[in-house]
DNA sequence: TCACTTACTGACTGGAAGTCATTTTTAAGA
DNA sequence: TCTTAAAAATGACTTCCAGTCAGTAAGTGA
């Protein structure tokens, strides 16, 4: 009698399978110019159809949402396993983030829509969203946990709020990563290009400079990357 | 015979007239809510008008992007006449910026609108998008002046390549302006709210853990903000 | 086989962007 | 002041697409 079970199974598949169609619907053409038609079309189901699993449009973008923050945040989690100082987890931090936005711009792209949307009402009813949502908050603990352990080890010097200093950092290599992405999708960037910057070392620049103000006296004498700017 | 210049003018008024109409539906209901009927209508035209000055849709929304990216520029500017050493001068723009978002967070919005567009060849072709790109230009020149006068006056640690340390405050300022942003804007944010994070003082920790790594070894003993983390 | 439930369909509706033939306004010349 | 050509404005119309829903098909258990 294992047919509710494998009904439930089928489900999630076919849920799963329109997401996959969606991905590629508007991976390729972006969202706008991608139509429920379309999308339906792919995943070899009718139009209606997408309405049984998803409210709308927006709440399917949100589940493609939600599978990246997913697959970000296992990475980020692998990290803490590791045996490494705090300063060394900060850094392993970033730079997954940074792997992550280069292998998965159309991932990255659906993460700033979802945080560029004003109507709250629609995110607070979505379950997607909420995951999304939780995440980041896992995220961040992460972060703050990292910087405790290097408060500790003495590779972090402890004069700061972890918080607010997680906090910071976040936002930084957020707006670092950003940079990086809109460079890489080819995103109108004259300024940049001009400057002839390399974005690959981009984070690195920002973790060496970063790095001399979290570094405790002893440990800001050695450099903490490769980089020279 | 002034009639020509006269009519120049008019028509100048009539395009700033729609814009603003424009600023008042789009920024209350925001963009998607938004109907160019009702942009229209708020101008006291037809719609039919409205795309005798404008392309379409995102072509006013750009050009109301340009009004904030100008709004921004000449602030900038303003900095740079004045009296100030090169550390100074880089506080100055981010303050800048910051009160910037703070008083205009719809301008901000835009700005992230316009930089999310995929669609390049609408971005080539339009004037709007091509001013905001010079103003982002002439910015990040202003940046990388006050680097250069730091240099010069001693504020600032010379070791650093002016342009690629410019692109990392830029990019880190961004990305700490942006959660400001989205804090302010009630960006379900609950991450932070947990955290009981004062996102006000995010700057200036950001300012004095980063002027350690910018300063040079004498200004480094001096604390550059009043903060305390 | 039948009755019932669940899954799916696609024609239809509503609403908004963008177009364009027509009308109204303006202003230079007679 | 009147005429007329150009400029400006109009709004009905077309097109497109998200979202709906009455109807159909497939699956299930008796």
């Amino acid at each position: 009698m294992g047919t509710e079970e494998r009904k439930a199974r089928e489900k999630e598949q076919r849920r799963n399978a329109i997401i996959d169609a969606a991905e590629k619907v508007i991976f390729s053409k972006g969202l706008e110019q991608a139509t429920m038609e379309e999308i339906a079309e792919k995943a070899e189901l009718s139009k209606g159809t997408l309405y049984l699993y998803f409210k709308n449009k927006n709440d399917l973008y949100m589940a493609i949402c939600e599978r990246g923050s997913n697959l970000l945040n296992s990475r980020f989690s692998k990290i803490l396993t590791g045996d490494h100082t705090g300063i060394e987890l900060i850094r392993l931090m970033g730079e997954t983030y940074l792997d992550f936005v280069r292998q998965h711009p159309d991932y990255f792209n659906a993460f700033m829509y979802y945080e560029n949307l004003k109507n709250t009402e629609e995110l607070e009813n979505s379950e997607a969203a909420q995951v999304c949502e939780e995440n980041r908050r896992e995220a961040m603990t992460y972060m703050v946990r990292a910087l405790q352990i290097g408060m500790q080890d003495g590779t972090i010097d402890d004069s700061y709020d972890p918080k607010e200093l997680a906090v910071v950092l976040w936002s930084c290599t957020r707006g670092i990563t950003t940079m990086n992405h809109m460079r890489q999708t080819g995103h109108h960037f004259k300024m940049l290009d001009e400057m002839d910057i390399e974005t690959g070392s981009l984070f690195s620049n920002f973790l060496d400079l970063v790095g001399k103000g979290m570094a405790t006296p002893e440990g800001r004498k050695e450099k903490m990357t490769d980089s020279h700017f």
